[in-house]
DNA sequence: TTTCGTGTACCATTACGGTAGTACACACTG
DNA sequence: CAGTGTGTACTACCGTAATGGTACACGAAA
């Protein structure tokens, strides 16, 4: 399992630690059922505090991502999988939604507005190809 | 001319300041050569600090919005309109720019985000028909 | 039972953003 | 020149988010 995390670009070390199990998951890095690594072992690995390692475990299991299975430890659920990819949704949606009512708020139509995220998406197709 | 400022919403009340100015500038609210309200009165009629109306002018003029006439207070730009308008844009641009990379880079396809995208405006321009 | 490894709750510390208070330099106006 | 109104720099305070340190409760394993 490989994990980097960033302490200088404004992200949250809990939060890094959240999205990397989180996209793990997603991927199928770590299959259902299976155990994250222990709060201080990860905090050992990542040289922090096992207390902030705890903080991303416990928004895994508000989220249902990894339930206690108490004395060993906390597992993957059943349901994990597809859990992360509605909340990735969730999420994003909610940006978006807010990202453009704030540029329509602020003197652009939508249609200058679907035109820029078009504009956006040709860039980074073109990016990918090469 | 009207400012509303809301303290609970999380927003800087400085932001909120200069996106109100700015939004005013851009709809043609304030004219270019005409003087913004001064720091004083500005914080006086909001029942604000005049530091926290300077922080925003500041900012004003760090964008090239207003320019200070020495003893006088701070001018509307001649450019100023345009330069609003161009300055929303590339926010918006960047904004939209991370959002999708960050999307992209926790297992949601392009096309996947396209669809989502697509699916909020036509939420959007619903809504705006009623 | 004893030992070890789990997660977790609680509190202290630190860093930072936002805001406020004060004093200053300058230019217009009379 | 005197007085008033500009913006601005400097400093300090406050609240909050992020992190660290410690102690606790519980279950598995020997």
């Amino acid at each position: 399992m490989f994990f980097d995390i960033n302490t200088q670009n404004g992200v949250p070390v809990y939060e890094q630690v959240f999205r990397q199990i989180a996209f793990a998951v997603a991927s199928g890095g770590i299959e259902q059922g299976e155990l994250v690594p222990s709060v201080r072992n990860m905090a050992r690995e990542l040289a922090i505090n096992p207390n902030t390692v705890a903080r991303a475990y416990r928004q895994l299991q508000d989220d249902g991502i990894v339930e206690n299975i108490r004395g060993s430890g906390l597992a993957v659920t059943r349901t994990a999988r597809t859990k992360c990819k509605t909340l990735r949704v969730k999420v994003f949606k909610k940006q978006i939604s807010s990202l453009i009512e704030d540029a329509n708020n602020s003197q652009l139509s939508l249609t200058e507005i679907e035109e820029l995220i078009d504009s956006e998406f040709a860039r980074l197709k073109k990016a990918k190809k090469t």
